[in-house]
DNA sequence: TTTTTAATACGATTATTTTCGTACTAACTC
DNA sequence: GAGTTAGTACGAAAATAATCGTATTAAAAA
């Protein structure tokens, strides 16, 4: 499982958030934020297809993507990596980084904590 | 401040964790997971110095860097960033994938609950 | 003093990623 | 049916990043 490119990346997400679309969909929704053109768009996809990273139906003239590598592992994967190089190796520190950064509400907190005491239920 | 490549950013956390170091001490820690040439680690730093993003001392033949980025600002920068293109936004979502995957100890889980108690302190 | 070692500088090459232009064509519109 | 629109395919250029080779030189060793 190769580390998808930043380009591929946004692709990516989009496509576990939509489950499945188009190339003008994806485009639409990247167009929001970046000035690329429509074949940029169009070659990446395909590029992520010839190398596995998603699949397609071609059954109508517009063909329709589906992501075709998982998403937990990927995000692990990455996660993995800023860990290593930007972090030292500790994960803690990520997280306590993240949350600060992000002033969770206290619902958000609390959500957090039941996470914590799962995990921790698990240890046992 | 412009992002970081992958390789300045391996440095960067070495520099980080070291405050100062050599080119020479740089490539010696990269060698133990990297096969790169001692050249292409002084070239890396020397771009880094151009660009601003480390300093160094020039006194002695071998010269001495420092991080000239702060740590704490690229780290959110590059978390933002993730959180942004890999987990569609949600910082919680990524903070939840990082400790399941890291698997943390009773005494890490208890520090992050403190965290999270001084967080929700600072709302009132 | 001569030789060797270890450092910087930096151009040039290679690899990777992103971007776009152009050709082609299926489907829709008139 | 002719023309227009909206897709895909794909080569090639441009941008960015990583790597290395060679020249040069200061310092250390012999």
């Amino acid at each position: 499982m190769t580390k998808p490119t930043e380009s591929e990346l946004e692709i990516l997400a989009l496509l576990w958030e939509l489950k499945e679309a188009s190339v003008r969909q994806i485009h639409e929704r990247l167009s929001v934020t970046k000035d690329t053109g429509y074949t940029t768009t169009l070659k990446i996809m395909q590029i992520m297809h010839a190398k596995g990273m998603v699949s397609r139906d071609e059954q109508n003239r517009s063909h329709i993507y589906r992501p075709d590598t998982n998403q937990k592992e990927t995000q692990n994967s990455l996660l993995k990596n800023l860990v290593n190089t930007a972090f030292g190796g500790s994960a803690q520190n990520l997280v306590m980084q993240a949350l600060g950064q992000d002033n969770p509400s206290k619902e958000n907190l609390d959500e957090i904590r039941a996470f914590l005491d799962q995990l921790e239920q698990k240890k046992s």
